[in-house]
DNA sequence: GAGTGTCTGTTGTATATACAACTGAGAGGC
DNA sequence: GCCTCTCAGTTGTATATACAACAGACACTC
């Protein structure tokens, strides 16, 4: 159990995680790739996250929150909050479904002129974006599903 | 600009964002992989950022916040206060630089320890994280620069 | 039809993150 | 020696995220 003298306690396994870790690049490149997004859509008010939820509602209308959080991965709590924002926003309208605990999701006209609206905004943070983190990763990220329906 | 009458405004552009998007990709990535290592660190009460930061701290000690935000291209207030609640639990310590602006940040012994300790849970996440991802992007991931110095 | 379990969404709490504004400490010019 | 500029970190505020606990509505069994 001695540790190498050159290398004090817990350098080691810092140095293995540094070199390996899918968590830490997944971390970095969310930060550094949400930022292009972020400043991009920041002019018409909306992040990153909400262009996420405005795309899934937008394709998948009318939906359950529950349901599309499912396919997004996400958290139904989150969910329920950023619809909220969206709500207030004016960009998704919320209606009742048959089963009364079950909510329907929709855009609103303003969601969807907004999508069309930020689309040029869009494009130039896909081209940064993919120009950060080269070609070779921007293809496989491509080859992920998002949990989203394509027409 | 008439709109295609079999798809209502925004669906175009939903579409293409959707098939598109690397900033969709980069977050549900994110989402996804992130749970994996919080699951695995949760038992030792520290969750991916921190790990993240302490392998930082750890591999680069003594070093300024401001500089390892820089590298790791955090805002320095989110290093600021990540750092706060690393001190709380005991894992890191701040010292005073020369120059009276600064700060220095060092692992406490408890931080060095924790490192060796998490090892086997990381190496648990490690896997599952490949799993998901992956061998194409996997691959693509370790090629990225994260910020972090390797002896 | 009453009780129990399940499903759906909300709320409480905590972390991670960023931008903007602020504070305090050096550094340079005059 | 002051004035100003810059640098480093903190604080205010907002969003995004998750887990746990909760509340209301169905569904199912008996």
């Amino acid at each position: 159990m001695k540790q190498d003298a050159r290398h004090p306690r817990g350098h080691q396994a810092a140095d293995k995680i540094a070199r390996e870790c899918l968590g830490l690049r997944t971390r970095f490149v969310h930060r550094v790739v949400g930022r292009i997004y972020d400043d991009a859509l920041r002019p018409f008010g909306l992040g990153g996250a909400q262009l996420n939820l405005l795309v899934g509602i937008v394709l998948a209308a009318p939906v359950r929150p529950g349901e599309l959080a499912e396919h997004l991965r996400m958290d139904k709590s989150t969910m329920s909050r950023n619809v909220r924002r969206m709500v207030e926003r004016g960009w998704v309208e919320v209606g009742v479904d048959d089963d009364g605990r079950s909510q329907q999701l929709r855009p609103t006209r303003a969601g969807q002129r907004l999508l069309d609206q930020v689309l040029p905004a869009w494009e130039q943070a896909q081209s940064e974006a993919a120009a950060v983190l080269g070609k070779a990763i921007t293809r496989d990220l491509h080859g992920l599903p998002v949990g989203l329906p394509s027409s």
